[in-house]
DNA sequence: AGGATGCTTCGATGATGGACGAACTATGCG
DNA sequence: CGCATAGTTCGTCCATCATCGAAGCATCCT
């Protein structure tokens, strides 16, 4: 017999269907009411409730509460993290993957991960961003290099931080086994590429499309 | 509704408490027998054959046939990463971490991950090895350095891989944020540290604890 | 106020799956 | 060959928990 920290409770949490699918669609990202999230987990009102209090109480959610709306969201990057992990396993270990279809093609040129890109563009972008040293890995931990904060403010993004909340951090991409850059500055750089319209989320899934313009310009600024 | 990799299925594996504790005590590295695992995770032999079967249909276990013993292991890396990354999440989430008690203490020191060293004194080491070159590290990937093979050979390590299992990996390390050295190398790196005693595994835990004398000696080989 | 919408709680139902004892198979030992 | 040990399979029992309809709160709109 053991103890310490309580796997098998998280691990059960994320073992319901309906849990799991209602998790996997909030790694897009955004947060999302219970009914969305009913409807996405394929359960009634009253079921989803009931999961989303459980998943609370085992710290895997956050919500926010704004007028009769409640939102739903991750809890944090490590969660997040978990939940990518898993998803490499059930990929390696499951045969059912038949045929890779465009969705899943798409998927693994660009998606997002929780709050910011990944896929082989956003592997591309940080091997990129540490071969010019603008980003300095050390270990698997990212700095920003001396020309970071310049770099970034010519396009546009404000580096500093003010959040508790790591400016640069290195993701695992399950698809491409190299990682990623998450962290803020992650986050602002996917939040770019949605506002400068270089690229848009593909609905219901969480693909994201550059356009052939949109494609250019991500190179000219991330990958020159 | 959604699917793809079917994360549910894996989580659920790893929700059972029984499960749980059986592949935490293969955490340690050590294939196990049926015995011993369903002492460990504390229900009876069918119970524990049953579950392991179970684990097996679901691609986490790999089992070894010697004479009327059957070792099981974890099925790879990818699996024993998964497991750290939700015993993080449990260990974060979790308030029943009173304190911290001295066998925690001791496993964030030093401590076995699967097959290789964990903790401080595994991220202090990769640390040491990427700032004086012998390691290198790109993006993710760990590679070799030039001096590498002369350097571990001197120790006595070889570094020539066979298997098709990668010569260095980076593993996160759920305590310390930071990763560590696994792959072959780690796992002989860890396999060279018991073997000249300069430290010894604790009983019935991953805490590896080093000696005085041993301490001294993996500081000047390591983190010179 | 009154009605509509979003969400949660309650209560009853049903199915999944975890538990163990007993019987069965397989390997090793003398 | 027979006995002991390691492991699996089978059958049965039992508890947990997911599910949904109906009813209860809360919030917004007019």
């Amino acid at each position: 017999m053991r103890e310490g920290p309580d796997i098998a409770r998280i691990a059960s949490l994320v073992g319901d269907p309906a849990r799991a699918n209602m998790l996997t669609a909030l790694m897009g990202g955004t947060a999302l009411t219970a009914s969305e999230l009913a409807l996405e987990a394929g359960v009634s009102l009253p079921t989803a409730s009931s999961h989303l209090s459980k998943l609370m109480e085992g710290g895997l959610l956050t919500v926010a509460s704004q007028g009769r709306h409640r939102y739903y969201g991750l809890a944090g990057p490590q969660v997040a993290g978990m939940i990518e992990a898993i998803t490499g396993v059930a990929a390696a270990v499951g045969p059912q993957r038949v045929r890779p279809g465009p969705r899943d093609a798409a998927m693994r040129v660009a998606r997002v991960c929780y709050d910011h890109l990944a896929g082989e563009q956003a592997v591309a972008m940080l091997d990129r961003l540490v071969a010019r040293q603008v980003l300095i890995r050390d270990d698997k931990e990212i700095r920003l290099g001396p020309s970071a904060v310049s770099h970034f403010a010519a396009i546009g993004i404000d580096v500093e931080s003010k959040a508790r909340r790591p400016v640069c951090r290195a993701c695992l991409d399950w698809s491409v086994r190299r990682s990623h850059l998450a962290g803020t500055l992650g986050a602002a750089i996917l939040d770019k590429i949605l506002l400068e319209k270089w690229a848009r989320r593909e609905k219901d899934s969480r693909a994201v499309v550059f356009s052939p313009l949109g494609k250019q310009a991500f190179e000219r600024v991330f990958l020159a």
